[in-house]
DNA sequence: GTATGTGCAAACCCTTTGCAAAGTG
DNA sequence: CACTTTGCAAAGGGTTTGCACATAC
């Protein structure tokens, strides 16, 4: 989580703008730990700033994404799925719901150096993504979809 | 990789058939470690069975990765990337070129162990994912594309 | 005041699907 | 011979983009 006044700097060091939808989608983002997609995000920020658009959720996310203030994390289905939260953690999916949940990961940073890669490559980077069913959906039984639109 | 005869065996269990075009279909992701997207695996069938499909390819990849022949790997890109290979291991992603390599984990059956879970999960599956850069891409100052089309 | 950002709607593009013909067991 | 599978083309659906107006600094 980074403080609204310094990504503020780092978008101005970039010739970029703190508006207050970025604002407003980013402080969204970083209250929840649901991982949402673009367009629940987009609903809930709606609450906020009834005009906002789809489009400025999209490109919103897609600029903070490239300046490291937030992840895309993977989902099993179509929709990308973002994280507010930036320090080292794996996640979990349910495979029934979709429902994403963070994984606390002790020895996460010592993956990479325990890896045996195929080629040469140079490492920056590591997740770990488990997949499972969370309770409610171990409790039925199992469903058709893999991912509707629930954050 | 799993041998033909038990895949014909095992499709013919749930009323499916191992045609021509799923044969050579799953050889091709099992011949390549290039872990391939739909369009590309479709440009490589195409030079067995000139006249197949990219419908019959995706059909063909949803039939393969339904029955756990096929796994589904993640990509940076926009494109579903598949892998022929079934035994635990993992993956690192060139950011740059979107290359898919395959990664030896020693220690990745024993991950979902040591992962503490935040909320009531029963774990079924562990994926680790690395990013990084491959040679070429490293030798070259950075470029703009994450996923070009390229297996 | 000027360059960046937004809202709207249309375009994009990977993937899925409907349907008639072909193929499998 | 019944039922699955294929090829073709069109539709689907999440995401991106063009453009004129609004806004941040």
């Amino acid at each position: 989580m980074v403080a609204a006044e310094r990504i503020a700097r780092d978008l101005r060091g970039r010739g970029l703008r703190l508006t207050r939808q970025r604002r407003v989608i980013l402080e969204a983002l970083q209250n929840t730990k649901a991982h949402p997609d673009a367009y629940t995000l987009f609903r809930d920020v709606k609450r906020v700033l009834p005009r906002v658009s789809l489009a400025t959720v999209y490109r919103t996310l897609s600029v903070l994404t490239k300046m490291g203030f937030v992840r895309e994390v993977e989902s099993s289905g179509p929709f990308a799925r973002f994280d507010g939260r930036l320090d080292p953690h794996g996640h979990i999916t349910c495979s029934a719901c979709g429902r994403i949940a963070d994984v606390e990961l002790p020895d996460i940073s010592e993956i990479p150096a325990r890896a045996m890669v195929d080629g040469p490559f140079k490492v920056t980077g590591c997740r770990v993504e488990l997949t499972g069913l969370c309770a409610s959906c171990a409790g039925r039984s199992k469903r058709k979809n893999g991912a509707r639109r629930q954050a």
